[in-house]
DNA sequence: CGCTTAATTGAGAGCCTTCAATCATCGTGG
DNA sequence: CCACGATGATTGAAGGCTCTCAATTAAGCG
């Protein structure tokens, strides 16, 4: 049954942990499992916080500001937690961007039984505070980068997430699409589109049909993205999944690997 | 000694803990004081990650997009337990904007020894989801609105934060400069200067020296920000101090209480 | 193969930034 | 207590970047 094998995905790929344990049996009573098409809502209560576990598929979490504003906060993947909030300041929708298996649950009820176990703990207190630094780079980018900076680095981001390496280059299948891509860094789909029209002129990279994108010179997309040279002391690189990992506007760029552990 | 109430003020107005008690004597062994001056930096050690309490004061974090762009990701004020990442696509500044007390910690140990304790672990999963959650908040503003949208916005979540009720208006005592404002806000002096000048002549607030604003309608202001009209049904206020609770563009518009527990 | 939707491209407008000068504030020293 | 100087804030004018509006082209699907 789907439902059994999204639930192992989840206790055993996010946490390490065994269906069977005590706070596996916890947590599947409170788990709503949910099928979603591509571009459909996963349903959620705005009453309460929620937290949701991807999976399968892509999504995007989006806040809208007003009746025809809408900011994308980040994209997720398979083995990807989402934190939504209530509804605040504004309305936040999940929508599946290819077909997706998600399991939701009430975000209190959730941490209250997590709490009571130090993996679960260890695990949240590794992908929440990754969650918010990743959510602090698009800040950054945001408020301080043009926008063919902040196309470079949403390039560079889904490079981590998404890419594929051959040979020298990373091939980017993107799930979403160029409205979505504005509305994750603030611009509007011609804008996206003249910049990537830029980048493909000066070479760096090269598209193909809608949604296929190879990256030729990562090297050039790190500066047009405006980062700083690469570090001079090797900081560990943790290789782990995190929450919201796919914050748009990040990028590692270390030597590019096959990614997920 | 100043050390021994600042550790007293961390044990217990962030987690409701005796400092006596187990996890408190080993947060105690992690922790490292420092009586920061108005305009010092926090001393930081950039490879890994940190947690740090604010226990009197105020500071600023800061994420150095590069040699002339700073973006102020958060303010915080006493009680705030400020999570600064390793450096990574930026580097980071925690600065004081008044004399600052604060406690740090090294992340990873920290979570280590509060992942074994119930309180402490979901205490943090309280903190941490809500600073997500108003990084979130910025990212919209940042992404998607106009300078008054952002400035008024800011206004309100400084009135959450610093404001103090007198009558039908609440005066805030702001401890950063203009230029401060503008980083966290993405704009230049010069255009929060404008649009400060444009709300004052809009009558929505009232200006006094160089720190004190007087917030005069804030319904017309949060009007001005943007916001959609307050939800209808009555979601649940929880007014716990929060994890980067700052986070500049943010504003629930209760009935303006008198605020901190 | 044709249709629908998405993406690209172009021209003009608007908002914010940049550059520059003036003004105000506040701390300091007389 | 006041004058002064330095720093921060305000105001103005011009320019640039992105948005808006519009038309065209391409892609994907029946």
């Amino acid at each position: 049954m789907a439902n059994e094998s999204t639930f192992q995905l989840f206790t055993r790929s996010a946490f390490g942990l065994e269906p069977g344990c005590r706070v596996g049996v916890q947590f599947k009573a409170l788990a709503t499992p949910a099928a979603l098409t591509r571009g459909e809502l996963a349903p959620l209560d705005q009453h309460f916080d929620q937290l949701v576990f991807v999976a399968r598929g892509a999504t995007k979490l989006a806040a809208h500001a007003s009746e025809d504003r809408e900011q994308i906060v980040a994209f997720h993947f398979g083995g990807d937690i989402v934190s939504i909030p209530a509804e605040g300041l504004y309305s936040y929708t999940l929508t599946a961007l290819v077909d997706t298996e998600l399991l939701s649950f009430p975000a209190r009820e959730f941490f209250d039984f997590a709490a009571t176990e130090v993996s679960t703990s260890r695990a949240l207190m590794d992908r929440l505070p990754r969650a918010l630094h990743r959510c602090r780079d698009k800040a950054v980018a945001l408020g301080q980068k043009s926008a063919l900076e902040r196309l470079a680095g949403f390039l560079l981001a889904m490079s981590e997430r998404v890419g594929v390496t051959e040979g020298n280059v990373v091939i980017l299948e993107l799930p979403m699409s160029r409205r979505d891509i504005g509305d994750s860094i603030g611009l509007t789909i011609e804008t996206v589109s003249r910049q990537l029209g830029a980048l493909r002129d000066a070479g760096f990279i090269a598209t193909q049909g809608r949604s296929r994108i190879a990256l030729l010179d990562l090297e050039a997309l790190r500066k047009s993205a405006g980062f700083a040279p690469l570090p001079t002391d090797i900081s560990p690189q943790l290789g782990k999944f995190d929450l919201d990992q796919c914050d748009a506007v990040q990028a590692r760029l270390p030597e590019p690997e096959t990614g997920r552990i």
